[in-house]
DNA sequence: ACAAATAGGATAAAAAGAGTCTATTTTATC
DNA sequence: GATAAAATAGACTCTTTTTATCCTATTTGT
């Protein structure tokens, strides 16, 4: 019943980039040191956003990481989604679980609507939003493009 | 971002006992039946419900399982918890937890609010009104204490 | 005394979680 | 073209949690 480390790594690392203007690209290992995540690790992490097209990778010397998607259109529940896949309470409501009391068993609804109040939450929050909340950068560790 | 067997099991067997007229025993062996959960597991889930005093135990030959609580008064989070322990949803929200983030994180609050969300669905659907949505039970099943 | 029931400890297999390491590919720049 | 910086990908390890199973006690109604 707990988030896994990899989508709350997920959420920090993106409200960072959303703190820098946008289109900031900004290397791994700086955003390790930002957002404090052991920098193996955080490579999963960063190909998980990728993939799922939040985030946009550049390789090559000067290349990085920056936002995909304005921060303010990116809710925290995509991010989370991105990294632990689709939230589910439980097996049960899990199409094609196979729970051989689908269907009249009571408590089906009520992790349903549990499911729907968590995630009502997560996605009326976004990243933008979070960001703006958040004190602004060292500017010492960030890399702009155009420099 | 599940909740554990243990924690379906439990529910699933307080909301039995609430469809069967207060203080009814119903045996280890009668639960795992009704409820569909592997018996040799469901002794670890009961005496953890038992240690929360959520329901009691009567030992010796026409023993078993009864509510403790009138169902009306027991919501689906407390069921959760007593298996689970509290429900956190994410290690930074732990008190002393030492997240050296913690104070400015900007998603702090979005844990603390998303985490309060959940309890609060489950906190207010109680064992007995889920109980009096599920259909009858099998009355070849069921062992009354007057006989 | 006996039998039926729960209590609880020991063990174990399986899965998930968290993190590390290394080789490969891409690409900007000299 | 060479070099070096950076992302990509996947194998690998280690630990913890989950999900059980089994066995021995203890309780208790008849």
């Amino acid at each position: 019943m707990q988030l896994t480390r990899a989508a709350d790594y997920a959420v920090r690392v993106t409200i960072h980039l959303a703190t820098l203007p946008p289109g900031t690209l900004v290397s791994r290992s700086g955003l390790a040191a930002a957002c404090d995540v052991p920098i193996h690790f955080l490579s999963k992490v960063l190909q998980a956003l990728v993939r799922a097209r939040l985030i946009v990778a550049h390789r090559g010397p000067s290349g990085g990481f920056a936002l995909a998607v304005p921060a303010d259109r990116v809710s925290v529940l995509r991010v989370v989604e991105a990294v632990e896949g689709p939230i589910t309470l439980n097996a049960c409501v899990i199409n094609g679980s196979g729970c051989n009391r689908q269907g009249w068993c009571p408590a089906h609804n009520v992790w349903l609507e549990a499911q729907a109040a968590l995630a009502d939450v997560l996605s009326n929050a976004s990243i933008g939003m979070l960001a703006s909340a958040a004190p602004p950068p060292r500017q010492d560790n960030v890399v702009y493009p155009w420099n």
